[in-house]
DNA sequence: AATGAATGAGTCTTCATTCAT
DNA sequence: AATGAATGAAGACTCATTCAT
């Protein structure tokens, strides 16, 4: 098993001057990922893209790896802002209302730096999970499996952590595939077709009581 | 924007002796993905891993892309057999046991070759749309469609390519995530109660005459 | 010192068979030398561009050097052929006329193939001595002193191989640029000019009974 | 047509030590090139000549090419200092001095690290015309056009642009030839004889009120 | 004779990373 | 802290040449 390199930032950006050549940092690191692709974005291009040097670079970031895992942690944190938001705006509201939102929430979370997106979706390899992105997953479904908790009256499901699993996977996945395979879905005229159905699937789930396979 | 490097064989291999090193340079290149990942597959260590030269490597294969483009086709076209078989021996029956077959298939494709599969999907760029893939999932989508034309009296859906998009979409996700992050979903006693949920999931979809944004 | 690789023939091309794929190969390396520039020109790909198999190119020819030796030749010979026809056919006639036909031939020489000509002046690395050329060369230095033997009463030059060497070398760079990096002088209405004032050279040169330094 | 590699230098040479890193490698490259030839001068073989890593190369030269091109560009620079210095001291002269004189810096000028002057001859490809050698040439036919031009009255020729050419090629070619493949001609003895000669064929051609075709 | 699969030394080049200044 | 020159392991890839068929 390959091993993974370190991805921890190198030391707390204590002082305001070295805040902002993190921050320079990663934002020349997401920028030359978009222009050039993973395998391209060398650490030198990226030291001279934020205009910072080499030697500086290195005092902050250990790795290549670490970069990105810097830009996919913004990234993520920008992206899952989007949701959770909306989310938490709408424990009250029945499922029908929630699942639309949510929907619509998922959406609009692929429009934050969709080019970015896209790289980081097709062309940095995942080795070793990023933590971040698991606690930000963790988290979703916690609020969502909160949320049916909240209603489990008007649902139907037989554990609510598979459900919040279900659900959270079945709306990424069709939502990302949307925005980065099928973008003809999200045109227009068509976009509320979409919805519509992608809240058809998830409240036909958790509302049928339809057959078990026991029953 | 990058470049993506050429991935067509090389040159047909006429003589059976090629044949063979054509087969053993795909063969080596998904042990060696498998064993040292993505990055770490060198085109040299590839050749010594297949017995082969390096000159004998780049006859067949123009660079290390297109013989990961021999593996990713190799490998789609197993997995695809046992999706496709699947379906195509349901064409008659109902969509309860049409969704759960489907189902079981796409968990099984999960079972060939799972560590590769898991490099594939993981480290893999996926720079310049893999031909293969892409003909892959229209040819299910194809399938999907022709089976939902075939029982739509049994079903309820406003436009039968789009259902094929959310239910390939939801279903791969389903299963995939299943398999590689939450193995434990698929567990002796537990598979059976994950196979019913993602039924459930489709079949709501299918059958759900529930209601429209627009009525 | 450098080495220089074999360039001789491998074996004498006796059949009829072999004379046209000696030829095929011969051809196919003036052509793909033009093409491709002389480091692209790999065996294989003249091997390629002839028509025949690599093993069959080294069965007559034992390196790309031997190749590139052939197709000199060939081309010295063709050369060689326009100048030495008008020296020969001169050898009555006053210096004038004689310089002037030399001349007119040399420029004539340089439209042999010009292409494979530019390449090989600019590209062919002249490591180890070509004898075909040097051959020629002196060949032609020959027929020029003996041109200048019999019409000694018409010039005064202290040393005939010295004064043969001289003119071979000046009209030949004089033409040679002409040709290949100042064609504007060879234009339509400008050559007459051009070939005047060679002659000129020339002329003045034997002619001279210019002062010389011991007197 | 083949593409030709860059040659421009890489980056300009800030500091000190880099400064030293740089003619360090075209020293070393200069060294290598008369020692091996310019096929065997590979990049590695030069850094390793130059006591310099791989990488310090690829810092300051983007390939061979550009390495090569640094060594021709300061050979050409060298040795057309010689001539120029000569042609300029000359300007009040007579031409029978001047030519004199310009013929002696020319040989002169072969006498600048003729090894490596022979391997730039006869080895190093000229594609893609160097723009330094360029600029020298054009710059010496300057000087000569000048000279002529000042001394019209003592010349007669018919377009001083034209002669400047057929002054600067016919001289550049004999002292080649004569440094190159005559050294006979340059023995001691011999020196002024040849010298005498190539004198008398610029002082013919420049003098000469001899005949033209056209009267 | 001809074929063409196989070879592997050797090439150019990149890039993450270090460290003296 | 910041700089940027230097490093060198390692990678992709070419090509002249051999030799079994």
């Amino acid at each position: 098993m390959p091993r993974r390199p370190q991805t921890k930032p190198r030391k707390k950006a204590s002082q305001e001057r070295s805040r902002s050549t993190v921050d320079a940092l990663i934002e020349a690191t997401a920028r030359v990922l978009i222009k050039d692709g993973y395998d391209k974005a060398s650490t030198n291009r990226i030291a001279a893209a934020a205009g910072v040097s080499i030697g500086s670079l290195y005092q902050y970031f250990p790795s290549k790896e670490a970069l990105v895992a810097g830009v996919i942690e913004r990234h993520t944190r920008e992206l899952s802002q989007v949701v959770l938001d909306a989310l938490r705006s709408l424990s009250g509201r029945p499922i029908e209302i929630g699942a639309r939102a949510l929907i619509k929430a998922a959406i609009d979370a692929h429009r934050v730096d969709p080019k970015l997106h896209r790289v980081l979706a097709e062309q940095v390899p995942r080795v070793g999970r990023l933590e971040s992105i698991d606690a930000v997953e963790r988290h979703s479904r916690g609020l969502i499996r909160n949320y049916l908790d909240a209603h489990r009256s008007e649902i139907d499901v037989p554990d609510l952590d598979l459900a919040a699993f279900i659900l959270s996977t079945t709306v990424e996945a069709l939502t990302h595939n949307a925005v980065l395979h099928r973008p003809e879905v999200l045109a227009d005229g068509k976009a509320d077709e979409f919805v519509d159905e992608v809240t058809r699937i998830v409240v036909g789930y958790l509302r049928a009581s339809s057959p078990r396979r026991s029953g």
